[in-house]
DNA sequence: AACTATTTATAAGA
DNA sequence: TTCTTATAAATAGTT
């Protein structure tokens, strides 16, 4: 650009090449400089020399340049994470960590455990709070056991109405074969020998049984209360 | 710089600022892409306009000037935060937040709320966890009372020992006190007022009281239980 | 690091 | 914004 005019391509003696960086980071630099009090702009500058080297100028600081550099760019591509973000999520962290040992420790209390620092006043709610508890969870218990018991009675008598259904379509089926039985019997002499292999497929009225066993358990569906247990560690 | 050279400080008119913005900023980008070819160097230059405009030149990409510019820098200070890192500090704070939930729900469940969705066993559970709690809870009570009673119990010996000391050595002063005002009723007769005043600063002995009343109160220290309702919003 | 011949950048005006 | 132009500033090559 000078005293004969360069070529724009990396320069190959490092000797010159170093040189050329000196003279040339410093122009930068300054402009950079000139141009954010000039026009009242926020410039950041950085840079790497092949060597590794760091040069820097920013006319705010460098860490506030990419800040609001990653808050302009994160609305487009994913975030740059900021050490403020980092503080923010500790932070978050602690709270709720704080929040969750608060709560066991009540918890505790709860079951009647860590008891001795607490104060008779402290007991006294305690006691409420439990008593009140307690009330609720045995009146929902008994709630509950009322309604498994109905619907329990409600499945009975399901059964035991088809109960009644099933013998009677038994009984005339019975009567039926009987007499199909009879008719054969009149016709035939050697028909004995079968007629006994289709009783056993045919039960007689006595085999029948009066009532129908109710497998129906009164336990209940697996206890998601264990859930407490095992996820809070 | 040219055709009358101007001082560096801010150009107040807003057209002429905008002006030179647009080509001091050409001029610097130009710079930084040669300056990056010539010498082999990564350089990364962000500039704002007065406006909030973002303008970049990056050799390579601003996020691996950026990503560089961190590593050389949390070298010499505060650690660097890695991608990884965050990922384990958000899932940390979920996890926390997952206990948090699910400690709270279990909570109201021993205070007797949301229990429509347990089943019988569940309730039964809660109903055994609580009546041990609520035990553990009336024993502690009753121990505490005990002690507070014993301890002020112990508080009102020492005063009535107290009082009767004092009463001791108030009998003892008293009829000192009588025989000085006798002997000096012998001496001269203008004494009579000034027994009068001195009398009101020592009471008979029927004014002294048979007993102190105790002001100790059962009220135990501020309630630390509160604590909890205030901490967890 | 200093010099200097030139190229570049750019202020002002259009 | 862009062009022009006069001139300041930057800088390549040399010392």
């Amino acid at each position: 650009m000078v005293k004969g005019k360069i070529a724009i391509r990396r320069i190959t003696s490092p000797k010159s090449r170093q040189v050329t960086f000196f003279k040339r980071r410093t122009g930068l630099l300054k402009k950079a400089k000139e141009l954010s009090i000039l026009c009242d702009a926020e410039i950041g500058v950085i840079i790497f020399s092949c060597t590794g080297k760091l040069y820097e100028y920013a006319s705010t600081s460098i860490n506030s340049v990419i800040e609001r550099y990653n808050k302009t760019k994160r609305d487009n591509q994913q975030h740059h994470v900021t050490a403020a973000e980092i503080q923010f999520l500790k932070k978050e962290t602690e709270s709720t960590m704080q929040q969750l040992r608060c709560l066991q420790k009540y918890n505790r209390q709860l079951m009647g455990e860590e008891l001795s620092k607490l104060s008779f006043e402290d007991l006294k709610n305690l006691e409420n709070v439990l008593e009140m508890g307690l009330k609720n969870v045995r009146s929902r218990k008994d709630q509950t056991f009322m309604e498994e018991m109905r619907e329990l009675k409600r499945k009975a008598d399901d059964v035991e109405q088809e109960n009644v259904e099933l013998r009677k379509k038994l009984r005339v089926l019975s009567q039926d074969h009987r007499e199909i039985k009879g008719e054969f019997a009149a016709e035939t002499s050697s028909s004995k020998e079968m007629s006994k292999s289709s009783d056993q497929a045919m039960p007689d009225k006595d085999d029948i049984p009066e009532r129908i066993h109710l497998q129906l358990s009164l336990q209940p569906k697996a206890p998601s209360l264990d859930a407490h247990e095992t996820e809070i560690k």
